[in-house]
DNA sequence: GGCACAGCATTTTAGACAGCATGTC
DNA sequence: CTAAAATGCTGTGCC
């Protein structure tokens, strides 16, 4: 089918036939005959790689021509801006929105295309975001992810709370190959759009005994290392003049991997150095001392350890066919498009926690097979698996090459899924009634997938008992409401557990301490900890015992608790540390972490820091500002001491740090100490800029909003 | 006694969404 | 109920 033919706008079409696009990939025509332009709901199939972005974009530029607005749903923030950068520049308006970019929403509104997480989604429906009535189609992007424990039901009710608000809405679903897609499709009212059609041929095979063993043929590798058949996979591909993702199941792994490959490539290019320098100029830990002496020789490893910057550097040298070769943890299979031209999935086996080492899954290793092969680039994509013995080769194809695709059930009725979900349907006006709530439910794939529902009846009720014992939610008669505690709550987006820990700790303190705090928020089902070693344990007692007043929590006697409780203290001395102003390096090392396991440990206590503010607000007024200080402390990583400097705009906590030790340490000593001075400390732009601000405003501003802050301990219903 | 080291025992193990309000070095 | 690599620990042999 070609590009001319199809009704999408003029613009589009020449934009397409300038980039070399002229005919649909069969799959994709196959997504015009269902009635894509038509208004068809659509659940499209077909492998990685072999065109679904296009696919929408085609739709979403049709609904825009003709006056809708499209919504386009990712499973990760990466995926959102490459996808907004991908979706940009065409004529269109697009927006993107996650937790840490976006615009006002009412900004938001304003875009043709609104590129977001699901999660992001929820949260816009909870605060009923005007323009969601606006959307005509909705495309969901990795939809077989709804098969995810923990993060599966969010997508399945944003599914169907769109679909709810938007009954004649387009929706697309966008999915690797699943084993179910009819019943899905069911689900969705959608046609199906199957395939195994990719425009780069994908050889998948086995290596053993310096051989890769495909289903039709044999291809010998050289044998340059003795002992790493990982390696001399690797050097295969090089010597080709490709490139190499190596998946394998930790981080050391990775590191070790990437060290191996440095040394064998020996790579040298200036290119290549001015990579490394990038990173060296960042480099405090040994981690990133490691990474840029790999980098300069042309390997990289990848995992989350690494910082934002970190990951990108790697990527963008990756991408540029600088870096030959990138030893991965799964980070690099779902997220972002890095294709290459052979995939070694190295480890097939995988640490659960509880369940020991367990075979991946089919569905991943294709997954990171897909990675195989840059359309266009390579002459073919090679994925190989590695065997142990002669007899291995054969169960590898069969559990992971030839095995079909994995069917995908709902997650919704777990144990745990429905708390937020279901207070998040009642405070937003989704269901007012026990039967209003399971006709929502009744919209579920579960229900769609099970026709009965007695399973989700149970979670739907005890999901309720928790949120009415917990004066979340009312229930008189008849009707549930939500109380001004379970709205609040349901608005801040945070688990209804992690709300009742947080309240409850605050009504039974005695005394307020930052460590108290960020030990309660570390205890929630919200907070991601860190894995307590056997090693840390005497340290971690060390810093309980220097803290015993400050910490509102003691060590439990079962053994199993312990762990929980190590884990969570490790974390919290972790973020003290932080607010403490200890350097990034020095964390790393005391903890054992990344760079990157720090920002992002800081990055969910400052959005759980935040929802505690607003807790303490309505339920311990009294420690309310001291609540509010600390988190600004968390979000700038300053003491206490620094507040009153960091209130100016173009200063944070180095700044702030460097005038305090000048004896600095208000507004009021800025403008004392006279601009001059300041100029020496901190230079001369930065110091106009300050004094133009102190100018401004003169006489301060009486703090915001103390006046109206406390609503006391009555929650009173929305109705009645 | 002190040290080096072999050999065995124990420990450790992936990832990443959400609020808010704009400007860090 | 698990695998593999790094680290920790113990005991031996040697000076």
């Amino acid at each position: 089918m070609l590009i001319c033919e199809l009704p999408i706008p003029a613009e589009l079409r020449q934009r397409y036939s300038q980039g070399g696009i002229s005919e649909l990939y069969p799959p994709q025509a196959d997504c015009v005959e269902r009635g894509m332009f038509k208004g068809k709901n659509l659940l499209v199939a077909i492998p990685t790689a072999s065109g679904k972005t296009l696919v929408a974009e085609m739709a979403m530029h049709s609904h825009i021509a003709a006056g809708g607005k499209c919504l386009y749903i990712v499973p990760l923030k990466a995926l959102a801006s490459e996808k907004y950068d991908e979706f940009g520049n065409k004529g269109v308006r697009v927006g993107i929105a996650t937790g840490d970019l976006d615009r006002r929403d009412d900004q938001l509104g304003r875009n043709d295309i609104i590129v977001a997480t699901s999660e992001k989604v929820d949260s816009l429906l909870r605060n009923s975001a005007r323009w969601i009535g606006d959307i005509t189609l909705l495309v969901i992007d990795e939809i077989h992810l709804i098969d995810s424990v923990d993060r599966g039901p969010t997508l399945e009710v944003v599914i169907a709370k769109m679909r709810y608000r938007n009954p004649a809405m387009q929706v697309i679903g966008l999915s690797a190959t699943i084993g179910n897609p009819k019943i899905f499709a069911g689900w969705l009212d959608a046609e199906l759009v199957t395939s195994n059609w990719r425009p780069v041929d994908l050889r998948q095979g086995v290596f053993y005994n310096n051989r890769i063993h495909f289903r039709d043929g044999e291809r010998p590798v050289k044998q340059v290392s003795k002992s790493f058949d990982d390696l001399n996979l690797c050097l295969d591909t090089i010597a080709e003049g490709g490139q190499c993702l190596v998946f394998v199941s930790s981080r050391r792994n990775a590191e070790a991997f990437a060290k191996r490959a440095a040394s064998a490539i020996k790579c040298e290019d200036p290119a290549l150095t001015a990579y490394s320098e990038q990173l060296g100029g960042i480099a405090e830990t040994d981690m990133v001392k490691t990474l840029a002496a790999c980098v300069a020789k042309g390997a990289a490893f990848h995992h989350a350890g690494l910082s934002r910057p970190e990951r990108a550097i790697v990527e963008e040298g990756f991408r540029k066919g600088l870096i030959k070769c990138i030893s991965s943890t799964p980070t690099l299979a779902a997220g972002l498009n890095l294709p290459a031209r052979r995939v070694i999935v190295r480890d097939y086996l995988r640490f659960s926690a509880g369940e020991g080492m367990l075979p991946i899954p089919a569905s991943e290793y294709h997954q990171m097979a897909g990675r195989a092969g840059r359309p266009r680039l390579d002459p073919y994509g090679e994925a190989v698996l590695i065997a142990k013995d002669e007899r291995q080769i054969e169960d590898l194809f069969e559990w992971y090459i030839e095995a079909p695709a994995e069917k995908i059930h709902s997650k919704i009725a777990e144990p745990t899924a429905l708390y937020t979900h279901v207070l998040s349907l009642i405070a937003s006006g989704f269901a007012k009634t026990r039967k209003e709530l399971t006709e929502f439910m009744d919209r579920t794939f579960y229900v769609h997938e099970h026709r009965k529902g007695h399973l989700m009846k149970k979670a739907v009720d005890d999901a309720l008992l928790f949120l009415v014992s917990s004066e979340m939610v009312i229930e008189v008669g008849e009707h549930l409401g939500s109380t001004e505690f379970g709205s609040m709550v349901s608005r801040l987006y945070i688990d209804p557990r992690s709300a009742e820990i947080i309240v409850r700790a605050l009504r039974g303190q005695r005394g307020y301490s930052d460590l108290g705090i960020l030990q309660v928020i570390c205890c929630t089902p919200d907070m991601p900890n860190l894995y307590a070693r056997n090693a840390d344990i005497p340290a971690l007692d060390r810093m309980r015992e220097a803290h015993v007043g400050e910490l509102w929590f003691t060590p439990p006697l079962d053994e199993d608790e312990a762990e929980t409780y190590y884990r969570a203290l490790k974390t919290t001395m972790l973020l003290s540390d932080w607010a403490d102003e200890l350097p990034d390096a020095k964390i790393c090392e005391r903890y054992s972490v990344g760079p990157g396991d720090v920002h992002g440990m800081v990055e969910s206590v400052n959005w759980l820091l935040h929802a505690t503010v607003e807790l303490s607000r309505m339920f311990a007024a009294s420690i309310h500002l001291k609540v509010r200080e600390y988190e600004i402390c968390m979000k700038n990583g300053i003491r206490r001491e620094l507040l009153p400097l960091v209130k100016l705009r173009g200063i944070g906590r180095v700044r702030a740090r460097r005038l305090f030790n000048n004896n600095i340490t208000s507004p009021d000593a800025l403008r004392a100490a006279g601009i001059e001075t300041v100029t020496q400390i901190l230079g001369q732009g930065i110091a106009e800029q300050i004094f133009s601000q102190l100018h401004r405003n003169a006489s301060p501003a009486p703090s915001t909003d103390d006046s109206n802050a406390v609503t006391g301990q009555s929650q009173l219903s929305r109705f009645g």
